[in-house]
Formats: C-alpha cells, sequence, structure tokens
DNA sequence: TCTGGGGTCCTAGGACCC
DNA sequence: TCTGGGGTCCTAGGACCC
C-alpha cells in the first residue's frame, strides 16, 4: 500500500491572521514586517503580484508601498500564535498522526485512511475556513518532500483548488509536472545549493528524481542520498509527532536603535536571558551553559564592525533565571569594547539535558534548591496569568531605550482584554 | 535613518589519545 | 632522525528551514 502523506500549509499566514480582523483588507495588498520593521515576511497575493519580495527591506518598498496603498503590519506573534494553536488543534481531529512542522504548517499521516484522499482534504481546507477563518492549501505524498511540493502545486496551480494528490497521477503526469518546477523549490535545496546543481545539469526537480544519488552525495553531502531518495517517493523522513527538547535556546534581537552604552547592553542581556531561560523552564531542561554575544551592524560599512561572543560555564546545571543573569552579565563584561555602536545582543543556552536527569553532586544543597524552584514556580505562575514581563528582574530596566521599534502593530485581539474590546467595538 | 529571529544538521579541522 | 593510522571529541562555520 502507497504511504500517504498530507502536508498542510496556511496561505499568506501572518497576513490571514491580520485580515481575520480586518476584512476590509481582502482584495488589497498587505505585508506583515519582521521585529523592527526590518523585513518583508509575510505578502498577500496582491503584494506578491506587485512585486514586493521575501525578505525585502521594508525602508526599500515604500515607494512602491505608497504608490500601490499597500498596508503593512508590524508582527504580532501573540496573535499567530493563538491562532495557529487552533488550526493545528482542529487538525489533530483528521488523523491519530499529526507533526506540527511549523507556526502555519502541519504533516498529517493520512496511510490507511478509506475513502478518497483529495476529498478528505477539501473537507480539511473546509473545517479550517470554516471554523478558524485561514485559508490552506493540502499536498498529498508518499514522502515528506514530495507532499511539500505537492503543496506547492497546490498553491500555484489554479487548477488544483488547493488539493493536490501525487499519489493519484500515474507517473508520467506525475514526471511531467516535476519537470516543470525549479530544482530550488525542494526541500533542503537552498539558495547556495541550486546554482551549484544547474551547474551540472540539473535544473528541474524531475533532474533531481532522477540524479545518481551516490555521486551527489559525494559531491555535496549526504542529505542529497536522502533528498533523491524521497523524490522517488521512498519515505526517509518519519513523522515526528512527539515535539522533541530543544537541544539550544536562543534569544537574540536587534535593538531599535544602535548603542555603545555597557548600561544599555546589560539591560537587553538580562532580557533576553530571562526570556531564554523561561522557555527551559517550560520544556522542564536544564542547561549548563550560556553563550553570549554582540555585534555591531554589519550593514553599516561605514562603522568599525566588531563581533565577539564568549561562552560561560555555570558552576552547576540550573533552570534560575538569577544564574544565568549573573553569567551573562559576566560573560558580556569580558567581551564588551567601548566605542562601538552596538546593533545586537544575543544569549544561547547550551548543555541542555531534562530536569530529571540532573546529576547530584558532593556540594547538592537541597535547601536551596527547593527555594530557588519555589521562586522560578512562583514567578512563571505570575507571568503566565497576569501577562508575560509582569515580574521581572530590575535589571532589565524600566525604560528600555534599546527596545524593538513596531510602529504599526494589530492588537492582541485573542488574548488580551483590551484587545478583545477593539475586536468588538 | 531604516536590512528578523530561532532553530537543526552537516562538515572540516584541530587537539588529543593509543 | 624517523614522524603512522585510527578513533573521539570539540568548535566554528556554512547551509538550510520557516
Amino acid at each position: 500500500m502507497t504511504k500517504a502523506i498530507a502536508l498542510i500549509d496556511c496561505n499568506n499566514f501572518f497576513v490571514s491572521c491580520e485580515r481575520l480582523f480586518q476584512p476590509k483588507l481582502e482584495g488589497k495588498p498587505v505585508v506583515v514586517l519582521s521585529n523592527n520593521d526590518g523585513c518583508v515576511v509575510s505578502r498577500s497575493q496582491e503584494a506578491k503580484a506587485i512585486g514586493v519580495k521575501m525578505a525585502a527591506p521594508w525602508y526599500q518598498m515604500k515607494g512602491l508601498a505608497k504608490q500601490h496603498g499597500i498596508v503593512a503590519f508590524s508582527s504580532n506573534y501573540a496573535l499567530y500564535a493563538d491562532i495557529s494553536n487552533r488550526v493545528m488543534s482542529l487538525l489533530s481531529q483528521f488523523s491519530p498522526e499529526q507533526e506540527v512542522y511549523s507556526i502555519d504548517e502541519s504533516f498529517l499521516e493520512l496511510s490507511g485512511m478509506p475513502g478518497d484522499h483529495a476529498e478528505y482534504a477539501q473537507l480539511i481546507r473546509h473545517t479550517i475556513r470554516q471554523c478558524v477563518g485561514i485559508p490552506v492549501c493540502v499536498g498529498i505524498a508518499p514522502s515528506k518532500t514530495l507532499a511539500k511540493l505537492a503543496n506547492h502545486i497546490a498553491k500555484t496551480q489554479p487548477r488544483y483548488n488547493g488539493v493536490c494528490d501525487l499519489n493519484s497521477m500515474d507517473v508520467h503526469e506525475l514526471d511531467a509536472l516535476l519537470a516543470d518546477i525549479a530544482v530550488g523549490e525542494v526541500w533542503g535545496v537552498g539558495r547556495r545549493t541550486a546554482p551549484r546543481l544547474q551547474e551540472i545539469g540539473i535544473r528541474s526537480v524531475l533532474d533531481l528524481k532522477r540524479a545518481p544519488a551516490k555521486q551527489l552525495r559525494d559531491r555535496f553531502s549526504v542529505v542529497f542520498e536522502r533528498i533523491v531518495s524521497e523524490l522517488n517517493g521512498i519515505a526517509c523522513l518519519a513523522l515526528d509527532d512527539i515535539p522533541r527538547d530543544k537541544q539550544q535556546i536562543i534569544c537574540s534581537r536587534s535593538f531599535g536603535m544602535l548603542t555603545s552604552s555597557l548600561d544599555d547592553l546589560e539591560q537587553a542581556a538580562i532580557a533576553y536571558t530571562t526570556r531564554a531561560v523561561e522557555k527551559l523552564r517550560q520544556q522542564r531542561s536544564i542547561a549548563g551553559a550560556l553563550h553570549i554575544y554582540v555585534r555591531t551592524n554589519p550593514h553599516r560599512t561605514q562603522d568599525r564592525q566588531y563581533q565577539q561572543g564568549i561562552l560561560v560555564p555555570l558552576d552547576d546545571t540550573s533552570d534560575d533565571t538569577r544564574d544565568f543573569c549573573k553569567a551573562a552579565l559576566h560573560g558580556l563584561r569580558q567581551i564588551y569594547r567601548p566605542g562601538h555602536a552596538y546593533q545586537k545582543v544575543g544569549v544561547m543556552l547550551a548543555e541542555i539535558i531534562p530536569a530529571s536527569e540532573r546529576p547530584r553532586t558532593l556540594f547538592d544543597d537541597d535547601a536551596a534548591r527547593e527555594r530557588s524552584k519555589s521562586l522560578m514556580t512562583t514567578l512563571d505562575r505570575i507571568n503566565r496569568r497576569m501577562g508575560s514581563g509582569t515580574l521581572k528582574l530590575l535589571g532589565e530596566g524600566t525604560n528600555q531605550r534599546w527596545a524593538m521599534r513596531r510602529e504599526n502593530s494589530s492588537r492582541r485581539y485573542t488574548t488580551e482584554w483590551d484587545g478583545l474590546q477593539v475586536c468588538r467595538a
């Protein structure tokens, strides 16, 4: 029996979320911007048609935006995460096996499901549209890599009406389709590798499907062997239905302005470390080291450039925000050099293990550990209930002049009382 | 003036050991 | 003076994804 894996992907997800609450934007060119209103990260069909490119710096788009009346939103992750949860939870009812792959994509196992898979996929689309209001497309195929391509076909070729089931095609029909798609569309082939593949005559997906896997492996890397197998319908990637713990947790952000002040960097370091350790506790892990780095703005070639990072081992694995903040400040003071215009500081937690596997040492202080645990638990509970950042360390600063710019954010319609009232009005 | 953030996997090269 | 070969572990950096 042929395996059947479905990939459900929300169309222009962030833009679709914004439109849910402002239906008058239907049919208009809309974009959503990254943090600091830096780049375009989501575009409506109309914006794509005008020529707005993915990841384009927004300040370069201002002229085009004015000319066509493009509506731009700052990103509102609280909103998108909430809508995503609703979509994913609905999808989970359509199959016993689901892998939530990203904020706007999910794989579902359909193998063995009775009936016509394409019809089932239309039911999925209809349900998500009806209950959440988000448009989605569905690709079905025997491997994840092909399911991704099927989804691409469903999105770009209107005759499929949002659902493309490669399993229902004979091999000639399938190969004809693959011959018309550029090799760069394949999952795992990025902008670096695509030109190198073209150099050796591999231009379309069909070329790659028929390429000698061994040779590609030697020339590029082992991942290509897998990609070629997947394109030939041999599933090498299993459905990951249990989300795995993160092996590293990063929190870093560009500032709303450049700064050379150590005070600013310290505040930001504490703020980001606090977020990172919250995530660490959420997955019930502990970490043994923290990496902190700073850098100037690499795009400002007229500035003297500086970037430096340092790994700070902790005395003991921990999930206590205070331990990591101490380490972050210690590291920061070692790499800080006055006189640079810093653009970014970031922290990364490393040596992460489950809290249940904490190694015991001779010097364990159980009473101190209990106090720490109860303090952190209380902190998390209050912040969860009253809103993130209600309780925080004073070191984060109360007037964060480095904080990022968000000039045109929509309200948190679904996760905040104020946002809800705006929504009803 | 203004160019995101958070992840994973793979490779190469160096240090070290036997 | 000669200076092997294989294994492991760590780190940095590249490539990719969304």
